[in-house]
DNA sequence: AATAAACGAATACTATAGTATGCGGTTAAT
DNA sequence: ATTAACCGCATACTATAGTATTCGTTTATT
């Protein structure tokens, strides 16, 4: 049977593509300044992994946003 | 030697503690609304474990505020 | 059309989020 | 002094976040 994916997670992939290609920014640029893997990066943005506070406030730092905001675009794009 | 606790997760777990004494819940309440453990609030709180995106949305659900808005108060406690 | 940057995707692995159980200490009532 | 609610803490386990490597395709750019 097919795994179901996890909501949230598909929801902030979706957040983070955006910001990041507004900050005009390759998945790889991106890993290297928040020091994540550019895979995993990919895998978030798909909505395989979902991010730990830590990875959430990275990102954000290395896009240049307010990590609360980032949090909550994404919970407006869950309703 | 000593293992170093993650920063990030202490502040979030200052956060949660607080916020859900101001929702005057025990952990075990919160634990049975956010569909957590106990165990695993108690951890978070003692910084001993990070939240995902979702624990995060489930835990604010729970304590009837916004998400980003703790996501919010856990940054501006780390500088 | 060839070269390279960018990304999806698979796989396999290590670290840690999250579950489950149990014990002991504290506090506040009886 | 006993009962019960609340919580710290330890341990052991299962699920998944995060790393590392690799291959194929797409999209410029030349």
């Amino acid at each position: 049977m097919k795994v179901e994916k996890n909501k949230q997670a598909v929801a902030f992939g979706e957040v983070l593509k955006e910001l990041r290609r507004v900050a005009d920014m390759s998945q790889d640029a991106l890993a290297e300044k928040a020091n994540l893997e550019r895979t995993f990066i990919s895998f978030m943005e798909r909505g395989e992994r979902q991010p730990t506070i830590s990875t959430i406030i990275a990102l954000a730092l290395a896009l240049g946003i307010d990590a609360g905001e980032m949090v909550r675009l994404t919970v407006k794009r869950l309703r």
